[in-house]
DNA sequence: ATGCCCGGAACGTCCGGA
């Protein structure tokens, strides 16, 4: 089982790019973020041609996540749990072939200090909470998506450069960290871990793709017995190296 | 010290992104 996660930064300006990737990649499942587009207007026919089915959980503007797979998913919850004044669309859980997968969009967090990172580190803790129920239940979980959190500073093209982000500061790894603790194992770095310029993400400013100036925040986060199937891992540097790219590369695993 | 480059909303620039 072959399972993808894409922040695809507007579905609108990205479904070419999407379909050639979703027909080369082939993923059984392919968890979107940044669709930014409410749900209605999510392109689902073109998607579906493809031969996937599609759930989504839209916003007008910015945010959204999809979950789209080859074999119907059963919607298990939609938004993250503890915040009944969050209204953005975040995170979609849903069950397909006997594994749960979740599609994370992570608050960024910038400009920090502020309330926008107090927002990030809240949304963490949220999702501990949910992390650990679903580990509770003992049912093979992928929590995968845009966590933006880069784990360590080798993660990082330049720690100067981001020492000031959101992304790198102690509060946001630590968060993170407090996460896998709880026995989830990370895919790509399991796979990779010798592998000092990892990077899932580009920004476009800068020319950071042609000098491979990136960041690895997009993370697979497997439960134990999950962790067992794991095969390998990758991320599919092609797609970000085309015209009318994502900012992010896809990432994927495969499973037992 | 700041902007660089994008997408979206909207139609003039601003917000959000990371």
């Amino acid at each position: 089982m072959r399972i993808a996660t894409f922040n695809v930064n507007g579905i609108a300006a990205r479904l070419p790019r999407l379909l050639e990737w979703l027909q080369d990649a082939k993923p059984d499942v392919a968890c979107l973020q940044e669709v930014k587009c409410l749900d209605e207007r999510f392109p689902a026919a073109d998607i579906e041609a493809t031969g996937y089915h599609v759930l989504v959980h839209g916003q007008k503007g910015f945010n959204g996540v999809a979950i789209l797979s080859r074999t119907p998913a059963t919607e298990v919850q939609r938004g993250l749990p503890g915040d009944d004044l969050d209204d953005h669309a975040r995170y979609l859980e849903a069950d397909v072939n006997g594994v749960r997968i979740a599609s994370i969009y992570l608050p960024n967090g910038n400009p920090q200090p502020g309330p926008k990172f107090d927002y990030k580190l809240a949304w963490l803790k949220r999702l501990e909470a949910r992390a650990a129920a679903l580990l509770a239940d003992e049912i093979p979980t992928v929590l995968c998506g845009d966590y933006n959190v880069a784990p360590e500073d080798r993660d990082v093209f330049s720690m100067t450069a981001m020492a000031n982000d959101a992304l790198v500061q102690p509060e946001s790894r630590a968060a993170y960290r407090a996460i896998l603790n709880q026995g989830w194992t990370e895919a790509l770095r399991a796979v990779h871990p010798a592998d000092d310029h990892l990077y899932t993400f580009w920004d476009y400013q800068a020319g950071c793709w042609p000098r491979n100036a990136g960041l690895r925040i997009d993370h697979f986060l497997l439960s134990p017995r999950l962790a067992d199937r794991l095969i390998n891992a990758g991320v599919d540097r092609d797609a970000r190296a085309k015209e009318k790219a994502s900012d992010h590369a896809p990432v994927w695993i495969e499973i037992a």
